[in-house]
DNA sequence: TTGAAAGCGGTACCAG
DNA sequence: CTGGTACCGCTTTCAA
């Protein structure tokens, strides 16, 4: 376990100073220094497998190129993991790393993971959340540059730019699926007021009902959760005993569980989907989604390039030759949906 | 967005020198620094906001406490990242910062991952995969602390320590579990043979079938895969037109979403869990085993008791006072698997 | 063309 | 008890 070499070994080796290794290995060596002494250090540095100090070089360039991401409970739970994958592909191509720090849903543990962040001199901060929410800023994030991704800033005066999914567009565009299929009886199970993602959706859902000049059921639209057990009881209440010419048609979820549920309670009665229902998700969960029985149409959340666009405007932020130190613009950037068609949705019954 | 403030600028505030600043913010100014300079420096800390820089201090001392987690598609999966939130939790408690770098799957990346880290001179390596694996451990990891959680150096002699899932008490106790309740058919629907946690399960299961006096059926155990898909497919083929008397009373999936494939297969023949077959999954996946309906009875994995074991022998070393230089011994820690039990398994039918 | 020296921010030793 | 100074590893400027 020997120590690494450092620009002084590589140094001395090639027999030359301190101040040529660097011009040389920073490619600044032509018209500096001699060809051969270039020669002698390239090899020197080969021959001890040098590479910087970082943490020197960070210290001296007043720039770490490390980006903090702080979040909520993402890389812990089954969701939303891929924004930041989305964000990381982007930094590790441009010469950045991210730390990510997960608070456990402790909001108070925030502003800590951003004090931790901003002492080990951080260019700039990403916020991530599971599930679309407001987000309180803490007071730190404003001192480099920073931007939320699927959160957006609960203060009055925004002060941080957010990038976050089209929930609107995402609501009517499933719907519109189904509406495609003949559907005209489309109930919507809603997930829950808590989240901010629900009521948007519904905004689709209620757009694209209207536009094909259908009326809305308001009894259609309940708010049930997000897990498979509460789809399932939703659907058997929507289902179980109820004469098929009263069932609604079609059933479009708020989250891929829902649907799940949805399903496990339609072939406990004997339905069989999409045959006698259609059934709909949406997130496009990884292995949930592709992988059920029947596999579930859905409305895909855009996580990867929500990340990357996060990063994306961060890192323009940071290499601009202002020096990254300028606040970004509090502008909203929203990302679009797409639809994942599978075999969980299929014609009205007796269309044909 | 102005710089944060330096130890210069509380030293100048407070009318002393930066060494007493450090002396005092150490809590070393006790019999140093005469009292009234301390309250001046404290004060004057605290009215700039002032905290150390933690770059310098890395340089200056030559550890960064950061310790480096490098990951195969951990973040992003939808599985095991408690593993890293176990490893995070036992890190921050003990002062430390972990960076996770996930190499998405391409095992090329882990050497300029490891890379990557040892430039930003981390104070040790934890190497994560998602499933059991054997793992080619890259150079470069050898120079620093290291610990595998969740795989096991590949190498013939075997350089490093790792945690992992004891697999064979796992699949033990999954299926006494399912003995206890009576049953004496149960089919195995065993995952896939890329993962070296499937001969250990299925040893499991074996060593406990027989200990029971019941003689195993070969054709009980089938590798099916690991979707939701696959399992339905099985359950089906196992269930569908079969008799009675001939179908097994009880199902253990390795994982499950398998078992949710088997009882979507199973209500879709008309046949309710468990009264007339018991399921149970493996993993304890999270929003899946303990919302399904019914809720799934299942073998826990050890996630977070993983990393936080993997991480806990890594500090232990780093923090060794001979400077934490030195490579862990090759040990293998077994973390035990808990069987957490719910609705989804019940007595053998017709044992009342 | 080369090497010496300053400085990034902090700690720790040592002389006063 | 206090302040000056060297050093961690690197880059950059400046003088030789």
């Amino acid at each position: 376990m020997q120590r690494k070499a450092t620009a002084l070994d590589v140094a001395k080796r090639a027999g030359v100073s301190r101040s040529a290794v660097s011009l040389v290995l920073n490619g600044r060596g032509e018209g500096n220094v001699a060809k051969e002494s270039q020669d002698r250090i390239r090899q020197a540095a080969a021959e001890l497998n040098y590479s910087p100090n970082a943490i020197a070089l960070s210290l001296r360039n007043q720039r770490t190129r490390v980006i903090g991401i702080v979040c909520d409970d993402v890389v812990v739970s089954p969701f939303d993991g891929n924004i930041i994958g989305g964000a990381d592909e982007v930094a590790r191509s441009r010469g950045f790393v991210t730390v990510v720090m997960d608070t456990a849903f402790d909001a108070g543990r925030d502003a800590d993971a951003v004090k931790t962040l901003l002492d080990r001199q951080v260019d700039g901060l990403i916020h991530v959340t599971v599930g679309l929410k407001p987000f309180d800023v803490p007071p730190g994030m404003l001192n480099v540059p920073a931007v939320l991704a699927n959160c957006y800033d609960n203060a009055p005066a925004p002060a941080l730019p957010h990038v976050i999914p089209d929930e609107v567009t995402g609501g009517r565009e499933a719907s519109q699926h189904l509406l495609g299929l003949g559907h005209r009886d489309i109930a919507y199970l809603a997930g829950s007021d808590e989240s901010p993602a629900s009521p948007l959706r519904i905004q689709g859902y209620r757009d694209a009902i209207a536009a094909a000049g259908v009326a809305i059921r308001e009894d259609r639209i309940q708010m049930v959760g997000w897990d498979i057990e509460t789809g399932f009881h939703a659907a058997m209440k929507l289902l179980d005993g109820v004469p098929p010419a009263e069932r609604p048609t079609a059933i479009l979820c708020a989250n891929d569980r829902l649907a799940v549920g949805v399903v496990l309670a339609a072939s406990r009665l004997g339905l069989v989907v999409p045959r006698d229902l259609s059934v709909m998700g949406y997130d496009d969960e990884y292995r949930v989604a592709n992988t059920m029985v029947p596999a579930l149409t859905t409305m895909a959340l855009p996580l990867r390039e929500m990340g990357a666009t996060a990063m994306t405007r961060l890192l323009d932020a940071v290499e601009n030759p202002d020096g990254g130190r300028r606040r970004l613009e509090p502008t909203e950037t929203m990302v679009p949906c797409r639809l994942v068609v599978r075999d969980s949705t299929g014609p009205v019954p007796g269309s044909r």
